[in-house]
DNA sequence: CAAAAAACCGTACTCGTGGTACAGTGAATC
DNA sequence: GATTCACTGTACCACGAGTACGGTTTTTTG
Protein backbone atom coordinates (compact mmCIF):
# COMPACT_ATOMS: atom_id res chain seq x y z
CA UNK A 1 0.00 0.00 0.00
CA UNK A 2 1.55 3.57 -1.14
CA UNK A 3 1.93 6.08 1.83
CA UNK A 4 -0.62 8.15 1.28
CA UNK A 5 -3.28 5.54 1.34
CA UNK A 6 -1.71 3.91 3.99
CA UNK A 7 -2.20 6.88 6.96
CA UNK A 8 -5.55 7.68 5.17
CA UNK A 9 -6.85 4.08 6.33
CA UNK A 10 -5.38 4.02 9.45
CA UNK A 11 -7.17 8.04 9.93
CA UNK A 12 -9.91 6.00 9.10
CA UNK A 13 -9.59 3.43 11.65
CA UNK A 14 -9.17 5.06 14.52
CA UNK A 15 -11.89 7.28 13.39
CA UNK A 16 -14.37 4.42 13.23
CA UNK A 17 -13.33 2.59 16.89
CA UNK A 18 -13.73 5.89 18.73
CA UNK A 19 -17.33 6.86 16.48
CA UNK A 20 -18.23 3.39 17.46
CA UNK A 21 -17.74 3.92 20.96
CA UNK A 22 -19.05 7.45 21.55
CA UNK A 23 -20.53 8.71 18.12
CA UNK A 24 -19.90 10.80 15.33
CA UNK A 25 -20.58 14.19 16.97
CA UNK A 26 -19.16 13.39 20.33
CA UNK A 27 -15.70 12.54 18.31
CA UNK A 28 -13.39 15.47 17.92
CA UNK A 29 -10.95 15.74 15.11
CA UNK A 30 -8.15 16.36 17.35
CA UNK A 31 -8.95 13.21 19.11
CA UNK A 32 -8.97 11.25 15.84
CA UNK A 33 -5.45 13.32 14.90
CA UNK A 34 -3.73 12.10 17.89
CA UNK A 35 -4.59 8.78 17.92
CA UNK A 36 -3.47 8.81 13.99
CA UNK A 37 0.35 9.82 14.67
CA UNK A 38 -0.84 12.64 12.17
CA UNK A 39 -1.50 16.43 12.49
CA UNK A 40 -4.94 18.59 12.37
CA UNK A 41 -3.23 19.56 8.84
CA UNK A 42 -2.92 15.93 7.70
CA UNK A 43 -6.31 14.83 8.23
CA UNK A 44 -7.55 17.53 6.46
CA UNK A 45 -5.25 16.60 3.70
CA UNK A 46 -6.85 13.39 3.52
CA UNK A 47 -10.36 14.42 4.17
CA UNK A 48 -11.89 18.25 3.32
CA UNK A 49 -14.29 17.96 6.17
CA UNK A 50 -16.10 15.39 8.80
CA UNK A 51 -18.51 14.53 6.37
CA UNK A 52 -15.89 13.28 3.60
CA UNK A 53 -14.73 10.85 6.60
CA UNK A 54 -18.09 9.71 7.17
CA UNK A 55 -18.64 9.01 3.78
CA UNK A 56 -16.03 7.46 3.41
CA UNK A 57 -16.49 5.00 6.58
CA UNK A 58 -19.59 4.66 5.28
CA UNK A 59 -18.89 3.37 1.84
CA UNK A 60 -15.85 0.97 3.06
CA UNK A 61 -17.91 -0.50 5.98
CA UNK A 62 -20.86 -1.55 3.40
CA UNK A 63 -18.09 -3.35 1.59
CA UNK A 64 -16.76 -5.07 4.37
CA UNK A 65 -20.06 -6.14 5.30
CA UNK A 66 -21.10 -7.03 1.74
CA UNK A 67 -18.23 -9.61 1.90
CA UNK A 68 -18.83 -10.58 5.46
CA UNK A 69 -22.80 -11.47 3.60
CA UNK A 70 -21.08 -12.90 0.61
CA UNK A 71 -19.12 -15.75 2.88
CA UNK A 72 -21.49 -16.29 5.07
CA UNK A 73 -24.58 -16.67 2.85
CA UNK A 74 -21.83 -19.07 0.12
CA UNK A 75 -20.87 -21.55 3.57
CA UNK A 76 -24.79 -21.57 4.19
CA UNK A 77 -25.28 -22.67 0.75
CA UNK A 78 -22.51 -25.02 0.56
CA UNK A 79 -24.50 -26.76 3.96
CA UNK A 80 -27.78 -26.31 2.78
CA UNK A 81 -29.72 -28.75 0.51
CA UNK A 82 -32.00 -25.91 -1.08
CA UNK A 83 -32.94 -22.11 -0.65
CA UNK A 84 -34.95 -22.53 2.18
CA UNK A 85 -32.47 -24.92 3.99
CA UNK A 86 -29.79 -22.00 3.07
CA UNK A 87 -31.37 -19.13 4.24
CA UNK A 88 -32.15 -21.02 7.68
CA UNK A 89 -28.45 -22.25 7.99
CA UNK A 90 -26.86 -18.48 7.22
CA UNK A 91 -29.62 -16.42 9.57
CA UNK A 92 -28.56 -19.59 12.50
CA UNK A 93 -24.66 -18.35 11.42
CA UNK A 94 -25.09 -14.87 11.23
CA UNK A 95 -26.52 -15.62 15.07
CA UNK A 96 -23.42 -17.28 15.81
CA UNK A 97 -21.14 -14.67 14.70
CA UNK A 98 -23.09 -12.11 16.14
CA UNK A 99 -22.81 -13.72 19.80
CA UNK A 100 -19.37 -14.31 19.38
CA UNK A 101 -18.65 -10.63 19.12
CA UNK A 102 -18.09 -10.30 22.89
CA UNK A 103 -18.79 -6.76 23.64
CA UNK A 104 -21.63 -6.46 20.85
CA UNK A 105 -21.52 -5.46 17.35
CA UNK A 106 -19.24 -2.98 16.99
CA UNK A 107 -22.92 -1.12 15.66
CA UNK A 108 -23.83 -0.15 12.59
CA UNK A 109 -23.07 3.48 11.31
CA UNK A 110 -25.65 3.31 8.67
CA UNK A 111 -27.93 4.00 11.54
CA UNK A 112 -26.15 6.86 13.03
CA UNK A 113 -26.30 8.71 9.94
CA UNK A 114 -30.44 7.47 9.60
CA UNK A 115 -30.60 9.52 12.56
CA UNK A 116 -28.79 12.76 12.03
CA UNK A 117 -30.28 13.78 8.88
CA UNK A 118 -28.97 17.30 8.44
CA UNK A 119 -25.95 16.79 9.82
CA UNK A 120 -24.84 14.85 7.14
CA UNK A 121 -24.62 16.20 3.90
CA UNK A 122 -26.98 15.13 1.06
CA UNK A 123 -24.38 13.03 -0.29
CA UNK A 124 -23.55 11.03 2.96
CA UNK A 125 -27.36 10.19 2.67
CA UNK A 126 -27.32 8.98 -0.89
CA UNK A 127 -24.48 6.67 0.21
CA UNK A 128 -26.72 4.99 3.36
CA UNK A 129 -29.46 4.65 1.30
CA UNK A 130 -27.81 2.65 -1.35
CA UNK A 131 -26.84 0.33 1.15
CA UNK A 132 -30.05 -0.31 2.53
CA UNK A 133 -31.49 -1.01 -1.16
CA UNK A 134 -28.35 -3.40 -1.59
CA UNK A 135 -29.13 -5.42 1.28
CA UNK A 136 -32.91 -5.18 0.61
CA UNK A 137 -31.59 -6.54 -3.60
CA UNK A 138 -29.40 -9.35 -1.98
CA UNK A 139 -31.79 -10.52 0.32
CA UNK A 140 -35.01 -10.57 -1.81
CA UNK A 141 -33.08 -12.71 -4.46
CA UNK A 142 -32.51 -14.99 -1.73
CA UNK A 143 -36.34 -14.49 -0.92
CA UNK A 144 -37.07 -15.46 -4.37
CA UNK A 145 -35.33 -18.54 -4.59
CA UNK A 146 -37.10 -19.91 -1.76
CA UNK A 147 -40.44 -19.01 -3.15
CA UNK A 148 -40.15 -21.07 -6.25
CA UNK A 149 -39.67 -24.04 -4.66
CA UNK A 150 -41.72 -23.64 -1.50
CA UNK A 151 -45.31 -22.81 -0.11
CA UNK A 152 -46.28 -20.21 1.77
CA UNK A 153 -47.74 -20.53 4.64
CA UNK A 154 -48.64 -16.71 5.07
CA UNK A 155 -48.75 -13.93 2.35
CA UNK A 156 -45.70 -11.53 2.89
CA UNK A 157 -44.41 -9.56 0.35
CA UNK A 158 -41.13 -10.33 -0.68
CA UNK A 159 -39.54 -7.06 -0.32
CA UNK A 160 -40.54 -6.63 3.39
CA UNK A 161 -39.31 -10.07 3.99
CA UNK A 162 -35.84 -8.93 2.57
CA UNK A 163 -36.03 -5.82 4.68
CA UNK A 164 -36.94 -7.46 7.81
CA UNK A 165 -33.59 -8.87 7.97
CA UNK A 166 -32.34 -5.30 8.37
CA UNK A 167 -34.77 -4.38 10.25
CA UNK A 168 -33.91 -7.31 12.47
CA UNK A 169 -30.35 -6.43 13.09
CA UNK A 170 -30.54 -2.34 13.18
CA UNK A 171 -33.49 -2.93 15.76
CA UNK A 172 -31.77 -5.60 17.75
CA UNK A 173 -28.45 -3.66 17.75
CA UNK A 174 -30.68 -0.11 19.20
CA UNK A 175 -31.84 -2.34 21.60
CA UNK A 176 -28.76 -4.00 22.68
CA UNK A 177 -27.07 -0.44 23.11
CA UNK A 178 -29.90 0.86 24.93
CA UNK A 179 -30.18 -1.65 27.62
CA UNK A 180 -26.59 -2.96 27.59
CA UNK A 181 -27.29 -6.56 26.74
CA UNK A 182 -24.92 -7.12 24.29
CA UNK A 183 -26.82 -10.71 22.90
CA UNK A 184 -30.26 -9.21 21.83
CA UNK A 185 -28.90 -8.37 18.60
CA UNK A 186 -28.08 -12.39 17.90
CA UNK A 187 -31.61 -13.53 19.26
CA UNK A 188 -33.67 -11.74 17.67
CA UNK A 189 -31.61 -13.16 14.83
CA UNK A 190 -32.54 -16.39 16.03
CA UNK A 191 -36.30 -14.98 16.28
CA UNK A 192 -36.28 -14.19 12.43
CA UNK A 193 -35.01 -17.28 11.44
CA UNK A 194 -37.68 -19.22 13.68
CA UNK A 195 -39.91 -16.99 11.31
CA UNK A 196 -38.75 -18.06 7.92
CA UNK A 197 -39.04 -21.61 9.28
CA UNK A 198 -42.66 -21.64 10.28
CA UNK A 199 -43.44 -19.14 7.42
CA UNK A 200 -42.35 -21.77 4.02
CA UNK A 201 -43.27 -25.19 4.04
CA UNK A 202 -40.28 -27.48 4.01
CA UNK A 203 -39.31 -29.51 1.05
CA UNK A 204 -40.58 -33.25 1.36
CA UNK A 205 -37.72 -35.25 2.24
CA UNK B 1 -51.41 25.29 32.97
CA UNK B 2 -49.15 28.05 35.12
CA UNK B 3 -47.25 30.34 32.79
CA UNK B 4 -43.61 28.40 33.79
CA UNK B 5 -44.79 25.43 32.55
CA UNK B 6 -46.44 26.67 29.63
CA UNK B 7 -43.72 28.06 28.03
CA UNK B 8 -41.38 25.12 29.42
CA UNK B 9 -43.36 22.70 27.06
CA UNK B 10 -43.61 25.49 23.87
CA UNK B 11 -40.18 24.73 24.29
CA UNK B 12 -40.21 21.16 24.14
CA UNK B 13 -42.56 20.80 21.59
CA UNK B 14 -39.98 23.01 19.40
CA UNK B 15 -37.30 21.32 20.19
CA UNK B 16 -38.63 17.81 19.21
CA UNK B 17 -39.78 18.45 16.14
CA UNK B 18 -36.68 20.12 15.46
CA UNK B 19 -34.34 17.04 16.72
CA UNK B 20 -36.88 14.39 14.89
CA UNK B 21 -36.12 16.17 11.76
CA UNK B 22 -32.38 16.66 11.85
CA UNK B 23 -31.18 14.56 15.04
CA UNK B 24 -30.34 16.39 18.08
CA UNK B 25 -26.73 17.87 17.69
CA UNK B 26 -27.58 19.17 14.85
CA UNK B 27 -30.71 21.71 16.66
CA UNK B 28 -29.14 24.50 18.20
CA UNK B 29 -30.26 26.13 21.10
CA UNK B 30 -30.37 28.94 19.51
CA UNK B 31 -32.60 27.64 17.01
CA UNK B 32 -34.97 26.35 19.13
CA UNK B 33 -35.06 29.84 21.17
CA UNK B 34 -36.03 31.55 18.44
CA UNK B 35 -39.24 29.34 17.61
CA UNK B 36 -40.21 29.61 21.14
CA UNK B 37 -40.77 33.29 21.62
CA UNK B 38 -38.16 32.98 24.42
CA UNK B 39 -34.71 34.15 24.63
CA UNK B 40 -31.75 32.10 25.56
CA UNK B 41 -31.36 33.46 29.24
CA UNK B 42 -34.77 31.70 29.65
CA UNK B 43 -34.33 28.22 27.72
CA UNK B 44 -31.09 27.87 30.67
CA UNK B 45 -33.88 29.26 32.95
CA UNK B 46 -35.91 25.89 32.27
CA UNK B 47 -33.10 23.69 31.61
CA UNK B 48 -29.46 23.67 32.97
CA UNK B 49 -28.24 22.41 29.62
CA UNK B 50 -29.01 20.63 26.59
CA UNK B 51 -28.74 16.88 28.30
CA UNK B 52 -31.52 18.07 30.39
CA UNK B 53 -33.39 18.98 27.41
CA UNK B 54 -32.59 15.50 25.81
CA UNK B 55 -33.62 13.92 29.20
CA UNK B 56 -37.40 15.38 29.73
CA UNK B 57 -37.47 14.91 25.90
CA UNK B 58 -37.08 11.43 26.68
CA UNK B 59 -38.99 10.91 29.46
CA UNK B 60 -42.13 12.34 28.18
CA UNK B 61 -42.30 10.70 24.71
CA UNK B 62 -42.32 7.21 26.82
CA UNK B 63 -45.56 8.55 28.95
CA UNK B 64 -46.94 9.23 25.29
CA UNK B 65 -46.01 6.18 23.88
CA UNK B 66 -46.90 4.07 27.08
CA UNK B 67 -50.74 6.18 26.93
CA UNK B 68 -50.91 4.90 23.36
CA UNK B 69 -49.81 1.84 23.97
CA UNK B 70 -52.39 1.18 26.59
CA UNK B 71 -55.00 2.24 24.42
CA UNK B 72 -54.22 0.46 21.34
CA UNK B 73 -54.06 -2.97 23.46
CA UNK B 74 -56.85 -2.09 25.57
CA UNK B 75 -59.22 -1.74 22.15
CA UNK B 76 -57.46 -4.68 20.86
CA UNK B 77 -58.53 -6.77 23.84
CA UNK B 78 -61.85 -5.28 23.34
CA UNK B 79 -62.09 -6.86 19.72
CA UNK B 80 -59.79 -9.96 20.42
CA UNK B 81 -61.38 -13.39 22.53
CA UNK B 82 -58.13 -14.38 24.02
CA UNK B 83 -54.86 -13.34 24.13
CA UNK B 84 -53.32 -14.59 20.68
CA UNK B 85 -56.43 -13.16 19.03
CA UNK B 86 -55.91 -9.35 21.03
CA UNK B 87 -52.06 -9.18 20.23
CA UNK B 88 -52.68 -10.14 16.65
CA UNK B 89 -55.40 -7.62 16.61
CA UNK B 90 -52.79 -4.72 18.39
CA UNK B 91 -50.01 -5.30 16.24
CA UNK B 92 -52.96 -4.78 13.30
CA UNK B 93 -54.01 -1.64 14.92
CA UNK B 94 -50.09 -0.50 15.69
CA UNK B 95 -49.63 -1.23 11.58
CA UNK B 96 -52.79 1.23 10.89
CA UNK B 97 -51.58 3.97 12.96
CA UNK B 98 -47.94 3.32 11.60
CA UNK B 99 -49.40 4.07 7.93
CA UNK B 100 -51.77 7.18 8.98
CA UNK B 101 -48.85 8.87 9.59
CA UNK B 102 -48.18 10.33 6.13
CA UNK B 103 -44.71 11.72 7.24
CA UNK B 104 -43.76 8.14 9.03
CA UNK B 105 -43.65 7.70 12.60
CA UNK B 106 -41.71 11.08 14.29
CA UNK B 107 -39.09 8.56 14.70
CA UNK B 108 -38.18 8.04 18.37
CA UNK B 109 -35.64 9.47 20.68
CA UNK B 110 -34.75 6.41 22.51
CA UNK B 111 -33.07 5.67 19.27
CA UNK B 112 -31.07 8.91 19.02
CA UNK B 113 -29.85 8.44 22.15
CA UNK B 114 -28.99 5.27 21.58
CA UNK B 115 -26.10 5.82 19.08
CA UNK B 116 -24.73 8.51 20.65
CA UNK B 117 -23.19 6.64 23.82
CA UNK B 118 -21.10 9.74 25.44
CA UNK B 119 -22.87 12.54 23.92
CA UNK B 120 -25.55 12.51 27.04
CA UNK B 121 -24.57 11.40 30.35
CA UNK B 122 -25.62 8.45 32.33
CA UNK B 123 -28.45 9.87 33.59
CA UNK B 124 -30.06 10.26 30.08
CA UNK B 125 -29.02 6.92 29.30
CA UNK B 126 -30.55 5.64 32.02
CA UNK B 127 -33.95 6.76 31.66
CA UNK B 128 -33.85 5.51 27.80
CA UNK B 129 -32.75 2.11 29.31
CA UNK B 130 -35.44 1.98 31.40
CA UNK B 131 -37.90 3.11 28.74
CA UNK B 132 -36.72 0.07 26.56
CA UNK B 133 -37.36 -2.47 29.52
CA UNK B 134 -40.20 -1.01 30.43
CA UNK B 135 -41.40 -2.21 27.03
CA UNK B 136 -40.04 -5.35 27.16
CA UNK B 137 -42.38 -5.93 30.71
CA UNK B 138 -45.60 -5.12 28.94
CA UNK B 139 -45.15 -6.75 26.11
CA UNK B 140 -43.56 -9.70 28.14
CA UNK B 141 -46.84 -9.84 29.68
CA UNK B 142 -49.04 -10.40 27.05
CA UNK B 143 -47.11 -13.23 25.54
CA UNK B 144 -47.36 -15.02 28.71
CA UNK B 145 -50.69 -14.56 29.07
CA UNK B 146 -50.63 -16.41 25.52
CA UNK B 147 -48.57 -18.85 26.04
CA UNK B 148 -50.50 -20.46 29.05
CA UNK B 149 -53.19 -20.92 26.16
CA UNK B 150 -51.98 -21.47 23.27
CA UNK B 151 -49.07 -24.24 21.83
CA UNK B 152 -46.08 -22.70 20.52
CA UNK B 153 -44.91 -24.49 17.13
CA UNK B 154 -41.19 -23.26 17.68
CA UNK B 155 -39.60 -22.72 21.03
CA UNK B 156 -39.08 -19.06 21.16
CA UNK B 157 -37.93 -17.04 24.40
CA UNK B 158 -40.71 -14.89 25.98
CA UNK B 159 -38.11 -11.98 26.96
CA UNK B 160 -36.98 -12.21 23.43
CA UNK B 161 -40.38 -12.11 21.67
CA UNK B 162 -41.35 -9.71 23.97
CA UNK B 163 -38.21 -7.62 22.93
CA UNK B 164 -38.89 -8.56 18.83
CA UNK B 165 -41.85 -5.95 18.85
CA UNK B 166 -39.18 -2.94 20.14
CA UNK B 167 -36.65 -4.09 17.65
CA UNK B 168 -39.02 -4.62 14.69
CA UNK B 169 -40.42 -1.24 15.36
CA UNK B 170 -37.08 0.48 15.86
CA UNK B 171 -35.55 -1.08 12.92
CA UNK B 172 -38.34 -0.36 10.83
CA UNK B 173 -37.75 3.22 11.64
CA UNK B 174 -34.23 2.99 10.78
CA UNK B 175 -35.05 2.06 7.31
CA UNK B 176 -37.96 3.96 6.52
CA UNK B 177 -35.50 6.78 7.15
CA UNK B 178 -32.53 5.59 4.83
CA UNK B 179 -34.60 4.27 2.43
CA UNK B 180 -37.05 7.15 2.55
CA UNK B 181 -40.28 5.06 2.45
CA UNK B 182 -42.51 5.86 5.15
CA UNK B 183 -44.42 2.78 4.90
CA UNK B 184 -41.18 0.62 6.03
CA UNK B 185 -42.19 0.63 9.52
CA UNK B 186 -45.86 -0.34 9.19
CA UNK B 187 -44.88 -3.18 6.93
CA UNK B 188 -42.38 -4.62 9.13
CA UNK B 189 -44.82 -4.47 12.10
CA UNK B 190 -47.25 -6.75 9.65
CA UNK B 191 -44.66 -9.28 9.27
CA UNK B 192 -44.12 -9.74 13.00
CA UNK B 193 -47.72 -9.79 13.17
CA UNK B 194 -47.79 -12.94 10.67
CA UNK B 195 -44.86 -14.50 12.86
CA UNK B 196 -46.53 -14.51 15.96
CA UNK B 197 -49.83 -15.66 13.79
CA UNK B 198 -47.70 -18.71 12.61
CA UNK B 199 -46.22 -19.00 15.95
CA UNK B 200 -49.33 -19.88 18.42
CA UNK B 201 -51.40 -22.45 17.58
CA UNK B 202 -54.80 -20.89 17.08
CA UNK B 203 -57.80 -22.55 19.71
CA UNK B 204 -59.81 -24.60 18.77
CA UNK B 205 -63.25 -22.52 18.00
C1' DC C 1 20.34 13.19 -10.40
C1' DA C 2 17.32 17.05 -10.58
C1' DA C 3 12.71 18.64 -10.86
C1' DA C 4 8.12 18.04 -9.73
C1' DA C 5 4.46 16.25 -7.40
C1' DA C 6 2.55 14.08 -3.23
C1' DA C 7 2.21 13.90 1.51
C1' DC C 8 2.56 16.08 5.00
C1' DC C 9 3.76 19.99 9.31
C1' DG C 10 2.91 24.61 11.91
C1' DT C 11 0.78 28.63 12.90
C1' DA C 12 -2.65 31.75 12.97
C1' DC C 13 -7.23 33.04 12.47
C1' DT C 14 -12.63 32.91 11.93
C1' DC C 15 -17.03 31.36 13.25
C1' DG C 16 -20.70 28.84 15.44
C1' DT C 17 -22.29 26.67 19.57
C1' DG C 18 -22.63 25.33 24.44
C1' DG C 19 -22.33 27.17 28.74
C1' DT C 20 -21.47 30.68 32.71
C1' DA C 21 -22.17 34.91 35.34
C1' DC C 22 -24.85 38.21 36.82
C1' DA C 23 -27.55 42.34 37.11
C1' DG C 24 -32.10 43.84 36.13
C1' DT C 25 -37.41 43.67 35.27
C1' DG C 26 -42.45 42.78 35.16
C1' DA C 27 -46.04 39.96 37.00
C1' DA C 28 -47.99 37.02 40.31
C1' DT C 29 -48.25 35.54 45.14
C1' DC C 30 -48.04 35.63 50.04
C1' DG D 1 -45.47 45.79 50.33
C1' DA D 2 -41.96 42.30 50.06
C1' DT D 3 -40.79 38.21 47.90
C1' DT D 4 -40.58 34.81 44.55
C1' DC D 5 -41.12 33.29 39.79
C1' DA D 6 -40.24 33.68 35.22
C1' DC D 7 -37.90 35.61 32.61
C1' DT D 8 -34.53 39.51 29.59
C1' DG D 9 -29.89 41.44 28.21
C1' DT D 10 -25.21 41.72 28.02
C1' DA D 11 -20.82 40.18 28.37
C1' DC D 12 -17.77 36.63 28.46
C1' DC D 13 -15.12 31.90 28.01
C1' DA D 14 -13.94 27.33 25.90
C1' DC D 15 -13.92 24.23 22.34
C1' DG D 16 -14.33 22.27 17.96
C1' DA D 17 -14.82 22.73 12.80
C1' DG D 18 -12.94 24.72 9.05
C1' DT D 19 -9.77 28.07 6.22
C1' DA D 20 -5.46 30.02 4.64
C1' DC D 21 -1.07 29.51 3.56
C1' DG D 22 3.80 29.04 3.78
C1' DG D 23 7.29 25.68 4.67
C1' DT D 24 9.24 20.80 4.77
C1' DT D 25 10.01 16.09 3.76
C1' DT D 26 9.39 12.13 1.06
C1' DT D 27 8.36 9.80 -3.49
C1' DT D 28 7.99 9.65 -8.04
C1' DT D 29 9.28 10.66 -12.50
C1' DG D 30 11.59 12.47 -16.59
Amino acid sequence: MARGSETRSKIMDVAQAAILAKGFEATSIEEIVAGSEITRSGFFYHFPDKNALARALIERHIEVENQLFDDLFARAAELGEDPLQTMLIGLKLMAELLDDMPNGHPGCIVATAAYQDRLFNRDVREVNKRAVLGWRSRFRAMFEDIVETHEMRDDADIDHLADMVSAIIEGGLILSRAVEEPSVTAQQVRLLQSYVKLLFVPKPV
